[in-house]
DNA sequence: CAAAAGCCTTGATACTTTCTTGATACTTAT
DNA sequence: ATAAGTATCAAGAAAGTATCAAGGCTTTTG
């Protein structure tokens, strides 16, 4: 269904499971990282945060259980459990321990993948949006809201999409082709008198005096950077 | 495990199930609402608000998946699907639909309560209020009216749809692309002139002023967006 | 079964907003 | 004072938006 799903760490101790899933999954555009002990899953959630977790009941060592505790002591990250075992006392424990879901062996791909999707609905459903904010400037990201002092902005897109880059790196210059590359492409990246004239304009609109910058600050001969504050 | 479990609403045609079920979650603490076919069950969720809904998939007349995308129309309460039906095709559209997750008869009282608490473990929302009001503008979600100023105003289905989406994502901006998508699937996506055309419709009908929208938002560039009021 | 009604889709056209470009003034450092 | 870089204004070009109307499809009705 959808493209782009995300990022899933699998674990299992089984290569040829591992290979079975990571194929499946990359075709459909999942990005995969693999652990085959519970000691390597813990380090590579770590590592590589995924949005889901594949995980094993029967490992070596630390089982898929211990490993589900251990990792709800400190993330969200929803989890579905593979087992060979029917028994209805090991469902239990591994949902209790706060697994998301179950699935015995062997299992469909496509319903493995429709109760991965149900799993990561969750997490994005319940979490409000992050906001920026810096003294008195908001932008919500994914609502593509932008205020100052509580007042709604209304940006053009290219407006928008500057205030957006020099939100993702904000107090750190970027300068007139890097911001230029992320807004409108290679091809524009040495056009450094219209990216002025947004710049501008977008001033206008979020600066209370476009000519003692508040937000937006010039450094010149370099570029531009959006100032943090608390 | 825990008592005080919560509200469930038990959505079944066979009453001997219905019972079944009442006993042994009553006897665990749970608070039970049982109803027989598809239109109980969503007038059950208005009235009783409950905090977990297990629904059979073979109901007659409206069944569990259109019950289930009926109710991901407004709620974001778990539902857990019972079916008799083990095919992998029937678990990925009841999953797909919005369910939280698939269970097939018979089971184990012991592991549906522990999906039970997994599936109620994610919810942080209450139910919302199913009616959405904003300004003069009533849009009941589950009846499917919707009033300006009071007086009902007749839509068609994919004027509904939009303003449905716009609803569920009120105050958000949401892209062309995204709008086409939840109406009217992936292929449609880049059709924008479509959509502007049953936006131009739908404005008709519920704004005072086309020329001048008090409800729905154009964000040039970028999409469309439900203004939430009060 | 045919006619009518309603809805979706597509095309045409007028309209609005945004982008780009050029001109000009300002700032800062040498 | 000059040069390089920066900011702003304004106008035409380009892109995006709103609306009307006609044709085709499906469903309802007589």
């Amino acid at each position: 269904m959808d493209k782009q799903g995300g990022h899933v760490l699998i674990v299992d101790d089984e290569r040829a499971i591992r290979r079975f899933l990571r194929t499946s999954l990359s075709a459909q555009g999942y990005h995969i990282t693999e652990a085959a002990t519970g000691e390597e899953a813990l380090t590579a959630t770590v590592q590589s945060t995924p949005d889901l977790i594949i995980l094993d009941l029967g490992l070596p060592g630390m089982d898929g259980v211990e490993v589900t505790r251990r990792l709800r002591e400190w993330t969200q990250v929803p989890i579905i459990i593979l087992s060979v075992i029917q028994d209805e006392g090991n469902k239990i424990r591994a949902l209790d321990a706060g697994a998301d879901d179950y699935l015995t062996k062997p299992f469909g791909i496509g319903e493995l993948m429709a109760r991965m999707r149900a799993a990561m609905r969750h997490v994005v459903t319940n979490i409000s949006d992050p906001i920026f904010k810096s003294g008195g400037l908001e932008v919500d990201v994914v609502s593509r809201i932008v205020k100052v002092t509580g007042e709604e902005i209304q940006l053009t897109p290219t407006e928008y999409d500057l205030l957006r880059v020099l939100v993702k790196y904000a107090g750190k210059v970027l300068t007139h082709s890097q911001l230029l590359r992320e807004v409108r492409g290679t091809d524009y990246q040495d056009d450094s008198h219209l990216l002025r004239v947004h710049m501008s304009n977008l001033r206008r609109k979020i600066e209370p005096d476009p000519n003692q910058p508040q937000y937006i600050m010039t450094e010149p001969g370099v570029g531009y950077r959006l100032l943090l504050e608390e």
